[in-house]
DNA sequence: GCAAACCAATTGCATTTTGCAATCGGTTGC
DNA sequence: GCAACCGATTGCAAAATGCAATTGGTTTGC
């Protein structure tokens, strides 16, 4: 308990670090979208962060050790976001956060097959949705195809929903929802 | 989608939810403390709770479905809240967020043993747990003895940690915590 | 029977945070 | 050269928060 922290209690000061409407939807543009940039998290988001915000956040999270600046070599003033170690381990809190959503709030079907795909998938998919992230923001090495990473799995799922059809891999919709039976429980 | 969600994500939708300094915190003492009145939410939390955003978030909880109000019949100005089943399946993300906070954030010992036994629990632990909810919130039959709960378990080791000595279950503490080979993925 | 303690809030008010729109100085693509 | 883009910053109104005091009523202790 460095300084001003209202409590040494795990599930308060997780709070005073995402206790508040912005900063894990950047993280979920980061984790899920991809987004490294700032115009990216500004402009990509269905939310429409304030720019001000968006920048407050990132200074914010910067600080908190969630991520991390570094100068894009491809453009003078593009700055590159990363996530570090911190950040990713968030993965199962998100996969947890989206199924709890999805069962007991109005979701929009597209916009939460990804978490359905997530929650399937279970404690193995995240392991290895974090192994990519790994590598893709901390350069640890990786031998996964491009093609087969979770992110290009969850955007494929998505895809198939906007498009109105169903993926190979995916189980009938009425499979797919069971909020009492299949609960998530990991 | 009913009125005024920034977005139908299922993420966007829990933090509209308790994305917040303050719900998760009411939330928690409930659930992990037991507490069931005003005053005790009031009085009982370390962040003290101010009595106005206490009530505020009584109220919107319950608006949310999170939580109900009934009058107690041995006291005519008392209400008793209960949890319903919508706050109860948030236990395995409150243990998620504990078990994060306590590997990346400066928690004090004594109040983060509770998530480091719920975090050891699993899985189980915490349907035990949710089944122990259910009995004490929503009447559901149960046959768990009042000592041998997942809270009286948890407070147990709360108050071993605060007497200064190791309870009789517990291993010791060096082989509670290890961040990295042992971290929770559930 | 009566005062003190307790009950779930409510009120007023100062401070802080948020949301929005416009804008900044600089860089890049064409 | 100029439009589009880059990560922010500024100004300002609105909303949320934090704090202290208070409300109208109930129960407890004696």
């Amino acid at each position: 308990m460095s300084i001003d922290h209202r409590s040494g209690c795990p599930i308060n000061l997780s709070l005073e670090v995402f206790g508040d409407r912005w900063s894990l939807i950047i993280l979920r543009d980061m984790i899920f979208g991809g987004k490294r940039h700032f115009r990216d998290l500004l402009n990509g988001s269905l939310e429409r962060i304030a720019s001000n915000i968006l920048a407050d956040r990132l200074k914010r999270l910067m600080e908190l050790g969630m991520l991390t600046r570094a100068d894009d070599p491809t453009h003078k003033q593009k700055a590159i976001y990363s996530l570090t170690e911190m950040a990713i381990t968030l993965v199962p809190i998100l996969a947890h956060l989206g199924a709890w959503g999805r069962v007991w709030l109005p979701v929009s079907e597209e916009l939460s097959i990804r978490a359905e795909l997530l929650e399937k998938g279970g404690p193995p998919m995240w392991e290895k949705f974090m192994d990519e992230l790994r590598h893709e923001h901390l350069g640890t090495p990786s031998d996964t195809p491009p093609d087969a990473t979770v992110r290009a799995t969850l955007q494929a799922g998505y895809e198939a929903i906007v498009a109105g059809k169903a993926p190979g891999a995916m189980p009938a919709p009425d499979q797919l929802i069971s909020p009492i039976a299949g609960r998530l429980c990991y």
